[in-house]
DNA sequence: CTCCTTAATGGAAATGGTTTCCATTAACAA
DNA sequence: TTGTTAATGGAAACCATTTCCATTAAGGAG
């Protein structure tokens, strides 16, 4: 039963119930969260920053919640090999703070980057353009990641 | 003791040796395997493929090469959402068969594309020029993968 | 507003890919 | 040939994520 093929404008409030997928209490929790913090929050991140404000919200719900809005395309889910995954807010394609990830394959440190972002930007949609009338795909989100040593781990031998 | 920071030209012969790494069966086992297969293989995959040829191989060995590997820029170590990493040999950055990915988060079915992959690549390498220099990183590797659903998965309600 | 269908929930238990441990082996520089 | 130490493999541990299932509640129908 994927539903991820409805995409509306407008923002959460609206787009679930368009969607036929039910606003709870932890979904909006979730989602206010979400768009409340800097950086990139793993499950059990958001899990204790949620469950502070709504004690009767699961772990089990969260991951469900965030499995839901990844598909939906509001939320990037993200691996920076620290061996679980990373959730942040997936800004429209336009989004002010649209950026992308620098990842350090030694310390696992991230630099979130903006520069290049507006050449890369037009490029991908283009690409997502093409690529979902070629491929006959439904195109909800796209990630860019650069591996590689970071300053200080480049120093060491 | 990271040694990642360490690119030869050449051929993995003496990419190894040049970086401090020891030339063993086992990593050449994995090398042979890797270069011959086309796809996204998982660690067991490339395990049971190895084993055959190389019975004396462990699983664990698979693991800690396929990341030495993945460090070095060799292998690009992929996430398609199935719960498993997948590996693939990552060609230079000019590579014939370079390639990018399209991932339906329904059935976690994987398009390899190469369209667009000219102006990808031309923007990609300029990126991760001004990004190595501004951030002072070394970088080995990126990923590009768009999401969505794909052309079976979008029908159904 | 009330009823009813069924999506959503949460806590506990299970899952399983990946890592850790450690004694043993072997690469390769001297 | 020898010595140093990286590399190995098998078993056990790890732990993020999923599955189970009985219970709750969202929201359309009347």
């Amino acid at each position: 039963m994927p539903r991820g093929n409805c995409r509306g404008q407008g923002w959460w409030h609206g787009k679930f119930q368009g969607c036929g997928y039910r606003l709870t209490a932890g979904r909006e929790a979730i989602l206010d969260i979400l768009s409340k913090s800097e950086g990139h929050l793993s499950a059990e991140d958001i899990y204790i920053k949620v469950h502070s404000k709504y004690p009767n919200v699961g772990l089990t719900t969260i991951y469900r919640t965030l499995d839901v809005l990844s598909n939906l395309g509001m939320v990037s889910k993200l691996d920076f090999g620290d061996r679980r995954a990373r959730y942040e807010l997936a800004e429209g394609p336009k989004g002010e703070r649209h950026h992308h990830h620098l990842v350090c394959t030694n310390c696992n440190k991230v630099v979130d980057y903006t520069d290049f972002i507006d050449e890369e930007v037009e490029l991908l949609q283009e690409t997502e353009k093409g690529l979902g009338a070629k491929y006959n795909f439904k195109i909800t989100n796209h990630i860019i990641q650069f591996y590689g040593l970071c300053d200080k781990c480049s120093g060491k031998k």
